[in-house]
DNA sequence: TGTACATCAGTGAACGCGCGTTCACTGATGTAC
DNA sequence: TGTACATCAGTGAACGCGCGTTCACTGATGTAC
């Protein structure tokens, strides 16, 4: 057996941080699979030793936002803008950073619910079932700070405004009202986490 | 001065609905020029009396949308579920249309807005402008129906929540999961409509 | 009214290019002895 | 401990294909006379 299981292991997971990156911020069809080899320090004829074909690399780099150490938004870093209250909880720190300038701005490690979903919508189970690991991730993440026979429903809500207000808001073309949807969808988040059940 | 400019116009629509179509379910860089003008019964050689180059279509795409007679999900459809209360809003029906099942189930016909957002997101300007200007158009119909310095903002809260609980709902592989963003994102957006500030 | 003409929407062959995938190979490395 | 070997991760040329775009052309049609 030459080589370790661990050097082959490791290779993979620069094929698919590679992937991660380039997928995030160009898109699955614009991306060339030479293109995510040779950013990953290699030659596109050892791809086929690592994946069967391009959808699943895809699928795979879109679940690899869990894996890997620490994505950055849902490290709980705190809110841009000031000293929030003290403290908040959990799940509206990951909110402060999913809204974050810093999140918008990140193309490349972004949040994959963010940078894909349309495309997402169009490929076949297997990405969609990777997409959805991701989602569920961080609705668990928001469900375990709330509280109620409503916290699932309200937990959804807050990954509706997190999605849509990231997306839409990249997709328009003047910064005001980029940074209008992006902060009305945050303030919303945040009351939907703090309401009672009104 | 051969063939009428109502002519040329028409064959410009022709072209720009199949793109519409075609792009709204396949995305942009997986349909070829050459289907758009096979689907609009031409050849693709004639194209470039139409349209610059590809992303000139694609812009052009977007915006369609608003000069399609009477868009689907715009019209003020009828809630899918039993009888809605009387005297609804424009906006409440407009919103009840927009995460309707029919209009999350049509691939093509659909609003841009949840058909392309990450697409979109990382094209030029132009066609970032024609994605922004069918928000535009939404939410100046949200905000008409909306009372109050607090108007913009829930209004922006919707569209929000519109693009995130459908982008979101189609992205996820379980139906029950994309039924039940579909479903908390409704009635969040509902709920801003009808909340008085809160 | 009828005819010759100019215009230009639409055709279809051709172009260069980059893609996903295959495959014969190379060479670094763990294992057997 | 040292050496021969088998494995298989990684290389790079090659494949067939479809793409966006160009261009010489065709032919339907409105206009001038």
């Amino acid at each position: 057996m030459p080589y370790t299981p661990q050097h082959k292991q490791r290779t993979r997971e620069r094929i698919l941080d590679s992937a991660r990156r380039l997928f995030n911020s160009r898109g699955f069809a614009d991306v060339s699979i030479a293109e995510v080899m040779d950013d990953a320090g290699l030659t596109h004829g050892g791809f086929y030793r690592h994946f069967r074909d391009k959808d699943e690399l895809y699928a795979a780099a879109v679940r690899r936002f869990l894996c890997a150490e620490a994505p950055k938004p849902w490290r709980g870093s705190r809110r841009p803008t000031g000293k929030g209250p003290a403290g908040k909880g959990r799940a509206a720190r990951l909110v402060d950073a999913y809204f974050s300038r810093d999140h918008f701005d990140d193309r490349e490690t972004c949040c994959p619910l963010i940078a894909l979903p349309s495309d997402v919508a169009r490929q076949g189970r297997a990405v969609r079932d990777a997409y959805q690991d991701v989602l569920e991730k961080l609705l668990d993440l928001l469900r375990d700070d709330l509280a109620g026979p409503q916290a699932r429903e309200r937990a959804l809500s807050v990954v509706a405004l997190c999605v849509g207000g990231m997306v839409a808001a990249r997709s328009v073309s003047d910064p005001a009202l980029a940074h209008d949807l992006r902060r009305a969808a945050y303030r919303q988040a945040r009351s939907v986490l703090k309401a009672q059940p009104c």
